[in-house]
DNA sequence: GCCCTTTGTGAGCACCGCTCTCGCAACCAC
DNA sequence: GTGGTTGCGAGAGCGGTGCTCACAAAGGGC
């Protein structure tokens, strides 16, 4: 299980501010033998569905396979979460989590007056781990779960990433000499004043052209990964699904300009 | 049942040229009142297929609720479609199409030389049909139905409104007095070589530089789409789901400007 | 009218998520 | 230690799913 890692918790920035809420099953007042074991079944439950994962849908994900699996009763699981939904609520949790770990620890590593390359790195391993965990990708970025809206507990580790990119396209405005962008229409401003609320409740602030700018690139690393892994550019670029996509690295160069990240 | 509209194909520009394949159930040479039967307990089919996915996702849409719907037995429908998933690959066909009439009618109604007009249409028309076939959108842009891969006869409908970006693209290029494009370097063009040779099939070239920002504004536009429908802008951005969506036509300007369609 | 094809039926299989009862084991208070 | 409480696993069962198959009825060419 992908532990949470508090450091984005310490940032500047933060969207959300969410409980970092684990789910846990019915609420037990269980202790000794009895919280350990269910702490390890609740544990290997959630990795047996996330190995199911690496080979089938979430659609295709069962319970009784998961008990089948672990040599329990199909009904045990239900001692450990409610229902299906709950499980996938916290499959979902931990696929961002794992999402926002890989490309944190990626894009820790690069000098931070290197703004270009990190920027580089952040969408590169966005589209790394989306490769090597597809299903889970799916899962959180592709077709939201029936009729299931995203519990408030999803958000925050979804924001993570989205942190990252905010982060570094702040400290590129603030160390950028480019001024020549131009300035957003009242509408425009108006349709962006919600993330900019929140940015100015961290104490940051942003031109509306920039976050527009920003937003834009956001959605577009996210659908450029997300059409490459659906299938929807089969036939019209070279190099799908392989370790390095010349077509999506230039996108990302294409993107670092639009943004003034140099 | 939408029709094809032959329009495109007759288009110099055709990503495509699969033949217009419909699934008709299995092989059938029955003439007269079976076949004029046949016809239409298909397209009840598909019709009762659609309304449910008017309020239910593709997951939960059921044969057996279809078969009493119809009031028929459950099994009598596989004597029109041999599986569930070739029920859907034909409403994926059809969403494709419905999707592409859509965005083809309104765009037809804008005069040629508008041709900024004509990407705003475009682009306003996608997100306008998605909002109002929500599961249908899915469908064709979310997660791919679990183990299958999109059959050849989907490709040339899902085609229907990229080739409409691209004949766009194609004169404002012929048009356009911006020669300030910078050049692609070698990896880039050799990335977007396969849909330039597709291109040039059809009589037709383009600049790569142009051609890759062309595929990054298509990526962003069902990009864009995808994460308000799928809700991941939820809180970022004012006018969610709305008719009008101020942002989505910021969006669409800078997408424009981008791609210097004037 | 004959015969072959097409079509609808209903039973049935193997699976699914989920509920409920029941018995056992772990825990806690005394 | 003992007794009561609580947590937990097993198993049966409900209503649902996609799909198969043998069989009967209807359609249409000859």
């Amino acid at each position: 299980m992908t532990p949470w890692i508090p450091a984005v918790k310490s940032g500047a920035l933060l969207l959300c501010s969410a409980p970092l809420w684990r789910y846990r099953g019915a609420v037990s007042t269980a202790t000794g033998i009895r919280q350990r074991n269910r702490a390890d079944l609740t544990a290997a439950i959630l990795a047996s569905a996330r190995q199911q994962l690496a080979d089938k849908s979430a659609a295709e994900l069962s319970l009784r396979a998961i008990a089948r699996e672990l040599g329990m009763a199909s009904s045990a699981i239900y001692r450990y979460f409610p229902s299906r939904d709950a499980l996938l609520t916290q499959l979902i949790i931990d696929a961002y989590n794992s999402l926002a770990d890989h490309v944190q620890e990626r894009e820790a590593r690069v000098p931070r007056s290197e703004r270009r390359e990190r920027f580089r790195v952040i969408g590169r391993s966005v589209r790394s781990w989306a490769l090597a965990h597809e299903h889970e990708y799916a899962l959180i970025y592709g077709t939201p779960v029936p009729g299931y809206a995203a519990p408030q507990d999803t958000i925050g580790p979804a924001s993570r990433v989205t942190e990252l990119l905010l982060r570094l396209l702040v400290e590129a405005e603030a160390a950028g000499t480019d001024e020549g962008l131009p300035r957003a229409t009242p509408a425009e401003r108006e349709a962006v004043a919600p993330i900019l609320a929140v940015l100015a409740e961290q104490g940051a602030t942003m031109q509306p052209e920039l976050m527009i700018r920003g937003l834009m690139v956001w959605t577009l690393m996210f659908g450029a990964v997300s059409f490459e892994l659906f299938g929807h550019v089969h036939k019209v670029v070279a190099f799908e699904r392989t370790e390095v996509n010349p077509f999506f690295d230039a996108e990302l160069e294409r993107m670092a300009d639009y943004l003034g990240i140099t």
